[in-house]
RNA sequence: GGGUGCUUAGCUCAGCUGGUAGAGCGUCGCCCUUACAAGGCGAAUGUCGCAGGUUCGAUCCCUGCAGCACCCACCA
């Protein structure tokens, strides 16, 4: 093995090896568990959030196979409608091109060809991150299979009422020309103004004021009204109003709708281009002037001199008009939400047109029962409340979209304006008996993306057949997710899951948080933040990142500033630090926050604590032969101390890991193999291996001891760091009497009943203790390591002196003394440094060694750390209340501790004493 | 307007059912001690946002306040 561990030489070595012995694809006859993948873009690549993301889903899946249980991580990518239309467009667009010039046919061609060209990233990068999905049951949405799927569902829902056509506004995003969901808006606070525009009656006498954000909807106003106990307004109700630059009359009303308070008190009506004056309209049997093309420019609908402008530039000429006719009265600030488009960035519009909406109430309340009582558990489980929030306040899912990429709506549409729903145009034909020679049409419009989504979890797995994998792995057992798509996606699959199956897509929903940068902020390409998974495995120079972040940028001006903060950020671009770490980073990054600062310190850290594993390895492996010799084996106490501490560790990070806690389970595996491990057990198990005297059953004890905890903990640790522990496992396993093809397969560790042995436990707590008391003395005086002191034992038990000649080996090589003799009867203590330990003082002798004020200074900062403790404690034993309420042996536990301070105190009282005669 | 979080060491974060404040990174000493300098040994650092309350005892429970996020919502 080399004396530094280095992944990219394993990595792809491992996986293939994984890949090539089927080792991903559920096996046994355990119970069932699986997750489906959140399918990303087909067309796009991994970020930071995916690869977080797959980590834990890897994890899960890894320690779930490892236990025994029959495990499928169903793979699969998403044709993304909107997102990847828009792509592909802009490619044309950089050409010169449109996709009206391809049509229909022709566009989506080009899109399937840069799905074939650019849909093997994903995979490739899954790879990189040792990902364990099946890929033989790779999945895409737009498949015949998942189109089937997609289909029968629409049908079905159809049939049952609960998917309807109809016309109502919708919001409509002007530039990418088609309708758009309630949750695909997106609401920002702008300031904009507010436009006091005067409405003269028609018979020439006055007038009122209206106010709106909106100026150049006045050309579909139908009528102005103001509350009815508005007394400004009384008796005004019924008289027309000559509604300005239109020609037009409309009545003055008046409704409960209208806010006193706000504005004038009169609002105005447009009832085709807000949602409000929609509903207000519809009770009031309001007309509806829609005076917007699907450009949002105006339309014939509206006077001419305004016709073919685009709206903001229809809102300065109506202005203008207005200030010029003397009706404009004023115009204030006013701050008020923008609903723009999540994808285009649009301003987008309310506006009229038929789509087809899925009836969402009966939906929902088995949805939101589900959660209630249990069948689905969130965790955290107060994301909870978000998603009752959400469902008892949701409202019908308009789901066609006027795009070309994506599930064509199977309806068709004859002459007579009749709707036919079927599976194809013949079942339509042949169901509902239509000849051949009446044409039919087929809807112009696709599905929402999130429709084939939310057939996911059983349309992967082969619904509406009823296949052998649905009913095995069918209800999943968990839904790993970021917060962003409770409601895009979540929900919709309990609801859909629930109509379609009977049965609750998943058992439980894990949120997990979503990652940002160092700062806090969220990454993006236009922040020029954006980090690349696979760049933090294999490293990249500075210039590439330079190029990575600055080219195709939406806003070409803010390279220049991307690029000053990548250089102070990453000097020297960025090292490799190979996958195992980047997902021990992010197992640790998991906590219950929602935001999660990414910080590339953290993944050095854990590269360094691979290479430490790595070297650990090293040692065991040079330390022990293969096969391990025969023949009793004797376990010292230090054996048997880290195979304690070993099973507590299995049981933490078995604990960990059920309750989705990714942070404690690489937290405690590290403390372990860093701190227990290596710093104390390997350093324990030198003695006995090198001292030439270690007794042939000692020898063999301890190598055996190596061997396991190595192994075991290469097991504990797979889940989290797949590569490096399969590396060292091949070379480890045959040691420890192991065969297999891959760690892969072996079970994951178990905790031994037998195993925790506190007696021995409460040993190396003493012997730790001695070590690092002399070790401090040491640092704390500047005692060279290479000086070996002789030390003293002052008040030493009989229990002392048998703890310290059952472990005087160890302690003197890792406290670097030569030995350490008790004081014997009457004999004068030397001038000395102490630590101690219990009633035991460790003396170590001064002469020549000490500087006098140093320890001087050291022992009074400890006297007065104990004074505070000591007063603190004793304060809470002279509080009755304390006494009489507290358990008992928490009162027991503290007068223990004053009795320990009190000691020490003396002790030091004395040390101090010492020390100053010195002088 | 409604809802949900967060506030602990210079930075990033743990802290399980209330009982002596922890880690990583960074900082400061001393060491190239044959597993590992991507390392070893040692050290420093916190009125646990503020104010009340419950309790013998509060970082933890309750109330209020402040600050910071995020989500939902049609105020013209």
């Amino acid at each position: 093995m080399d004396k530094t561990y280095s992944p990219h030489d394993i990595e792809g070595r491992i996986y293939r090896h994984w890949e090539e012995n089927g080792l991903f694809t559920p096996a046994g006859d355990g119970p069932p568990f699986c997750i489906v993948i959140p399918p990303p873009n087909v067309t796009g690549t991994l970020h930071m959030g995916h690869a977080f993301q797959d980590t834990i889903m890897d994890a899960l899946t890894r320690f779930h196979r490892m236990a025994g249980d029959r495990t499928l991580w169903q793979p699969g990518t998403d044709h993304a409608g909107i997102a990847t239309q828009m792509v592909v467009e802009r490619q044309l667009n950089a050409e010169g091109r449109t996709r009206y010039e391809l049509g229909r046919e022709g566009f989506n061609e080009r899109i399937w060809r840069w799905k074939e060209e650019s849909g093997g990233t994903i995979a490739r990068q899954m790879r990189r991150l040792g990902a364990s999905v099946d890929w033989t049951r790779d999945r895409f949405t737009m498949d015949p299979g998942m189109s089937q799927a997609v289909q029968d569902a629409f049908v079905r829902l159809h049939a049952q009422g609960l998917i309807y056509r109809g016309k109502r506004l919708v919001n409509w995003d002007p530039v990418l020309k088609t309708a758009v969901s309630d949750l695909e808006v997106q609401s920002e606070e702008e300031t904009g103004s507010l436009w006091h525009i005067r409405y003269p009656f028609a018979d020439g006498k006055g007038h009122v004021t209206v106010a709106t954000t909106r100026p150049e909807t006045m050309l579909g106003d139908v009528a102005v009204a103001f509350h009815p106990e508005d007394e400004r307004y009384r008796g005004f109700a019924g008289r027309k109003l000559a509604l300005p630059l239109t020609g037009r009359e409309i009545p003055l009303i008046a409704d409960a709708f209208a806010d006193p308070a706000f504005g004038t008190g009169c609002v105005k009506l447009t009832p085709a281009h807000d949602f409000n004056d929609y509903e207000v309209g519809l009770r009031l049997g309001l007309p509806l002037i829609n005076i917007l093309t699907a450009d949002a420019k105006i339309s014939d609908e509206a006077p001419k001199p305004y016709r073919g402008l685009d709206r903001f530039e229809a809102r300065k000429r109506i202005v203008a008009d207005l200030e010029a006719a003397g009706l404009l009265e004023k115009i204030e600030p006013h701050k008020l939400t923008i609903p723009r488009g999540d994808r285009s960035g649009a301003v987008v519009e309310p506006w009229l047109t038929d789509q087809w909406y899925v009836r969402i109430a009966p939906l929902a309340a088995p949805a939101i029962r589900a959660v209630e009582q249990g069948q689905i558990r969130f965790v955290p489980e107060n994301w909870d409340k978000t998603y009752f929030e959400w469902m008892r306040n949701i409202k019908d899912w308009c789901i066609s979209r006027q795009l070309w990429w994506g599930h064509r709506i199977p309806a068709w549409y004859a002459p007579d304006g009749t709707i036919h729903v079927g599976r194809s145009e013949g079942e339509v034909r042949k169901q509902d008996g239509i000849p051949a020679s009446v044409p039919l049409r087929q809807d112009e419009d696709v599905l929402d993306t999130w429709f084939s989504s939310a057939l996911w979890p059983f349309s992967t797995l082969g619904w509406p057949d009823k296949t052998k994998e649905l009913e095995t792995f069918y209800p999943t057992s968990v839904l790993v997710t970021g917060f962003d798509i409770i409601f895009f996606w979540v929900a919709r699959m309990i609801m859909l899951g629930l109509h379609f199956t009977g049965e609750v897509p998943f058992r439980e929903v894990y949120v997990h948080g979503l990652i940002r940068d160092q700062d806090g902020q969220k990454m993006s390409k236009s922040k020029g933040n954006v980090i690349d998974p696979l760049d933090i495995v294999d490293g990249i120079g500075l210039p590439e990142l330079l190029a990575k972040r600055t080219t195709g940028l939406m806003q070409p001006q803010l390279a220049p500033a991307i690029e000053r903060a990548t250089r102070k950020q990453f000097p020297g671009g960025i090292a490799a630090h190979g996958t195992d770490a980047l997902r021990f980073t992010f197992a640790s990054l998991a906590t219950q926050s929602r935001d999660l600062r990414f910080d590339l310190g953290r993944v050095e850290g854990y590269r360094n604590f691979c290479n430490k594993l790595w070297n650990a390895a090293r040692f065991v492996l040079m330390s022990t032969e293969a096969p391990l010799v025969d023949g009793p084996e004797e376990f010292s106490a230090y054996d048997r101390w880290i195979r304690s501490r070993l099973h507590a560790t299995i049981a933490g990070v078995r604990e960990a890991f059920t309750a989705y806690r990714f942070d404690l389970a690489a937290q405690a595996v590290y403390e372990f193999t860093w701190y227990e491990f290596c710093d104390w057990y390997l350093e324990f198990s030198k003695p006995v291996l090198q001292s030439g005297t270690s007794a042939p059953a000692q020898l063999r004890g301890t190598r055996r001891t190596l061997v396991e905890t190595l192994e075991t903990l290469l097991r504990l640790l797979h889940p989290l760091m797949p590569f490096i522990t399969e590396e060292i496992w091949q070379r480890v396993a045959p040691r420890a009497g192991k065969t297999g093809t891959s760690i892969m397969r072996q079970p994951f560790p178990a905790t031994l009943p037998d195993a925790a042995v506190p007696e021995i436990e409460a040993e190396m707590r003493w012997v730790m203790d001695f070590i690092l008391g002399v070790r401090r003395i040491r640092g704390e005086l500047d005692i060279a390591p290479s000086v070996q002191i002789p030390a003293r034992l002052q008040g030493a038990s009989p229990d002392d002196l048998a703890r310290f000649a059952r472990n005087e080996a160890v302690i003197r090589r890792l406290a670097g003394i030569a030995g350490a003799t008790p004081l014997a009867a009457g004999e004068a203590p030397p001038q000395a440094a102490a630590a101690l330990l219990g009633e035991l003082r460790i003396l170590v002798p001064m002469a020549g060694l000490i500087d006098v004020d140093a320890e001087l200074a050291r022992l009074g900062k400890r006297r007065s750390k104990l004074e505070q403790e000591l007063a603190r404690a004793t304060a809470k034993l002279g509080n009755e209340n304390f006494v009489r309420n507290a358990p008992a042996e928490v009162v027991a536990q503290e007068r223990e501790r004053i009795a320990g301070f009190k000691r020490e105190l003396a002790q030091l009282a004395e040390q101090h004493e010492r020390v100053t005669s010195l002088r």
